[in-house]
DNA sequence: CTAGCATTCAAACACTTGTTTGATGCGCAT
DNA sequence: ATGCGCATCAAACAAGTGTTTGAATGCTAG
């Protein structure tokens, strides 16, 4: 089996992630996302299996992704001596940001992330706080080292309300429009720097 | 035409209300509203016309009460003199968290809203949007008069933060557990002063 | 060339969806 | 008592759901 730049999966989850955060996993139909993805109605159980394992294939896509690059970037901040709190943030949130600009379905993805986020599903949140939860923990770890007068819950009720932040955000730019002479890359890092100087005065706060 | 204490229509929204939260929109079906709700199932025809109109009265209903008590609350923040950043954002907080925690469906309104707010369906976010919107533009025009050193666009940034943060904060208390000993309401007070102490310094960020 | 295997396909499966229908019950004013 | 209108009910509707099936492909190794 030769995975051909675009192969079926490929497309299938492509179009699955297009459609289920525009419409829902459950607002989304198979037979939608088939017949966008240029593909069999059958295709779907033959590569995945279920509708279910095709939407934790496509979260799983995508968060090894995200995680290994906050990883690497918390990495790089460490390796360079002690870091600021801007540093650590910036590590957190650069790669969220750079993959809510991905052309590639990336900015689908986060909305889908956000849906996550609002969804009861426990199982859901389970398989995504797992591929995520020790990256946060990682984090706050460093965070903690820096931050040392700081007590330990609070600095883990404000991470909860910076994932937050950071997550609506990312999931549309809110209220705030790109201005038009502006590149898309020069709005994120902009969007980035506004959210770092917001989040570490939060962090700081007595 | 009157309406008792539990009447067939208030009956279908609570149960709307509970399972909309639970499953989202597309996830739950009427048949499953009515039987919770323990009416027939073309009662939501009958009342509401159709499952999209059920929805539309489902937010109208909570927002009108929402959206009431933050400019209550404001004004009476403002009647009592020039007022804190603390203040205004206890005015716009606390009335979304006691929502969030009223015994009678408010907890699976809350997460109705994270969930619209995850939407891309166009439709509902302007509904939402058109009943928040100019509440939002109060207390912008409020905190703007406390801040006059920050650029305006400084703060509809931060505001947008503040906003993702409580909404995905609101919809579950995220990774703090509510201690055994405390009870519901100290568990509340005690992340809106979290949330407040981490947004005021969010805001006065330099 | 051919046997074998992974993939694709149209068709059907059983089931659930939102909505509509027409009959039935109930309460109240005439 | 009678008639009227609102509310509720079981039943059915057409359409759409995820999944399964078995035949038809196409490609590759022997």
């Amino acid at each position: 089996m030769i995975n051909q730049p675009f192969s079926t999966k490929d497309r299938i989850l492509s179009a699955a992630e297009y459609l289920f955060a525009k419409a829902g996993f459950a607002g989304a139909s198979l037979r939608q996302v088939t017949s966008t993805a240029n593909v069999n109605l059958a295709a779907v159980n033959y590569h995945f299996g279920s509708k279910e394992n095709l939407i934790n294939e496509l979260f799983k896509r995508r968060l090894d992704e995200l995680t290994t690059q906050r990883m690497q970037a918390l990495e790089q901040v460490l390796a360079a001596g002690p870091p600021t709190i801007e540093a650590v943030l910036d590590a957190f949130v650069s790669p969220a940001l750079s993959l809510a600009q991905d052309r590639h379905g990336g900015q689908s993805f986060v909305r889908l992330l956000a849906r996550a986020f609002a969804e009861q599903d426990q199982r859901l949140r389970r398989f995504v706080s797992d591929n995520y939860g020790h990256v946060l923990k990682e984090f706050a770890r460093t965070l903690l080292g820096l931050l040392p007068a700081l007590p330990k819950e609070d600095l883990y009720w404000r991470l909860d309300f910076i994932s937050g932040a950071l997550t609506y955000t990312m999931s549309d730019f809110g209220m705030i429009k790109k201005p038009a002479g502006l590149s898309e890359e020069a709005h994120r890092r902009h969007a980035a720097a506004q959210f770092i100087r917001f989040a570490a005065a939060g962090l700081r706060a007595r």
